[in-house]
RNA sequence: GGAGAGGUGGCCGAGUGGUCGAAGGCGCAGCACUGGAAAUGCUGUAUAGGGGCAACUCUAUCGAGGGUUCGAAUCCCUCCCUCUCCGCCA
């Protein structure tokens, strides 16, 4: 959310920056409403202190002995009551414009960061850098047809239980699946992040304090009979761990590091990726997130996204950094680091982690602050996907597929899978 | 789900209609005392919004929302949460 004294104040630079990421907004109604909201508060305010004198005075007469039922005090207990009147009117329109204005400002997105490239769409994405040397050669499998071969996971039978995008993990597959997981959450949290392990079914307040409402309601599945949704991604559960928090400043940085099956609509993407691992509606991914000072998010964005890529490293997976330009970026976000796995039977980059920083975007939504001497500022939040666990295993099964059919693992993940390869078995499901 | 108890500041805890943003204690910070420290003493110590260059000041907030009243932490209503017992359950 958008700081409303800003909006009082320079809406012209809001416009501007919303400009940057292809909106055309015309502030001046919100400009109007804010203004409006702050006279009638102001002029409510001086009617209560006016109300507030009247009734001390009553207090005090009486004590005094004053007969409660002499004509002084019952005039002012009639000035009283006029008072409790207007006031009670003001504060009716007040609330209309508050609520008018907040609805207003929950409905826009972050202002980008100066450094993140203008541009106009995927096309003016600015690659930063690669990492390792990407597989190219021919007749190279998609993952889904090597998981078909090791009989990883189950598709017709999951639209069964389910329906279509949501895929059933079996044998070695879900095997996989938990050991990387495991190895995520390790890798991490020698480190330093603290684990936490978040409640999948989150309140409204708390998809409304990450910035997926009130705009993105048809994205998220929402439970009928209760104020609970299907968390789209654990930030959304950790940024509300600290809502309505003051974080003492000696204990910023925090840095967590949640697992979570994640659950999304996909609405709007009927025919896209419709095999295998890379779009489903429930998916499993281990997120990282930071609430820090103001000052260090910069620095901050770096590390988580350095975080992020240690992952692809130990896993050995060639990628690539794309840093968004405006138009790409998310709701929350000021600016966006993707990194973009190599998937070698798929010849193309795919994103598997996107580490954002959203300044005070998100603490203001959620009221998360911190002590800076006696001033109380909003702390900024960052998130990184420390990976989307579906699309590693994807990208592990293209990039370690032999010419016999088997597919060699990377080194650091045979203490948690238990062996370097996955080859050919009789489906034991 | 049924029965009962309760929700007050960072924490504990007083406060059942009148100047209460809230006694007292703990904690924390500053100062004094000390060779240094402990102990002690003094002072300060919530959040949000508005006004002011500032000192400061106004408004709201005692789980949340309504109501009664000139005046509510205190009385009334609704909701939420926590605890104890019973039931159910992985």
């Amino acid at each position: 959310m958008l700081d409303q004294r800003l909006v009082r104040e320079n809406p012209t630079l809001i416009a501007l920056e919303l400009e940057r990421r292809g909106m055309q907004v015309d502030l001046a109604p919100l400009q109007q409403i804010a203004q409006q909201q702050r006279d009638l508060e102001e002029k409510r305010s001086n009617l209560q202190a006016e109300g507030n004198r009247i009734g001390k005075q009553v207090g005090q007469l009486i004590k005094t002995g004053l007969d409660p039922t002499s004509n002084e005090i019952i005039n002012l207990r009639k000035e009283g009551n006029l008072i409790k009147q207007e006031v009670s009117l003001l504060e009716e329109e007040e609330k209309k414009a508050s609520f008018a204005l907040k609805e207003k400002l929950l409905s826009l997105p972050n202002l980008p960061s100066k450094e993140c490239p203008d541009g106009k769409g995927e096309n003016d994405n600015q690659e930063i850098r690669r990492w390792g040397n990407p597989r190219k050669d021919n007749n190279l499998f998609e993952h889904w047809e090597i998981a078909d071969q090791l009989k990883l996971f189950e598709t017709e039978r999951s639209a069964r239980i389910s329906q279509s995008r949501f895929v059933t993990l079996i044998n070695e597959g879900a095997r996989l699946e938990r050991a990387l997981i495991n190895f995520m959450l390790d890798l991490h949290t020698s480190k330093g992040y603290k684990e936490i392990l978040p409640p999948v079914l989150v309140n409204t307040e708390s998809l409304t304090g990450s910035g997926q409402l009130p705009k993105f309601a048809d994205e998220s599945f929402k439970c009928a009979e209760d104020d609970l949704w299907l968390t789209p991604t654990a930030e959304v559960p950790v940024t509300s761990f600290h809502r309505n928090e003051i974080i003492a400043s000696e204990k910023l940085p925090l840095r967590y590091v949640a697992y979570s099956p994640c659950f999304r609509r996909e609405a709007g993407s009927y025919g896209r990726d419709t095999r295998g691992l890379i779009r489903l509606h429930q998916f499993n991914k281990v997120e990282l997130y930071w609430f820090c000072h103001p000052e260090q998010s910069e620095k901050a964005h770096k590390e988580i996204t350095n975080d992020a890529e240690a992952v692809l490293q130990a896993l050995e997976l060639p990628y690539r950094v794309i840093d968004l330009c405006t138009a790409d970026l998310g709701f929350s976000a000021a600016r966006t680091f993707d990194l973009e796995v190599w998937l070698p039977g798929a010849n193309a980059y795919r994103e598997i982690s996107s580490c954002s920083i959203c300044g005070d975007f998100q603490a203001r939504r959620s009221s998360i602050r911190t002590k800076d001497g006696k001033m109380t500022k909003l702390v900024h939040t960052l998130n990184g996907s420390g990976l989307a666990v579906g699309r590693t295993m994807a990208a592990l099964l293209e990039n370690g597929q032999q010419s016999d059919g088997s597919v060699v693992l990377p080194k650091a993940l045979i203490p948690y899978f238990g062996k370097s390869r996955l080859q050919q078995i009789k489906s034991i499901v």
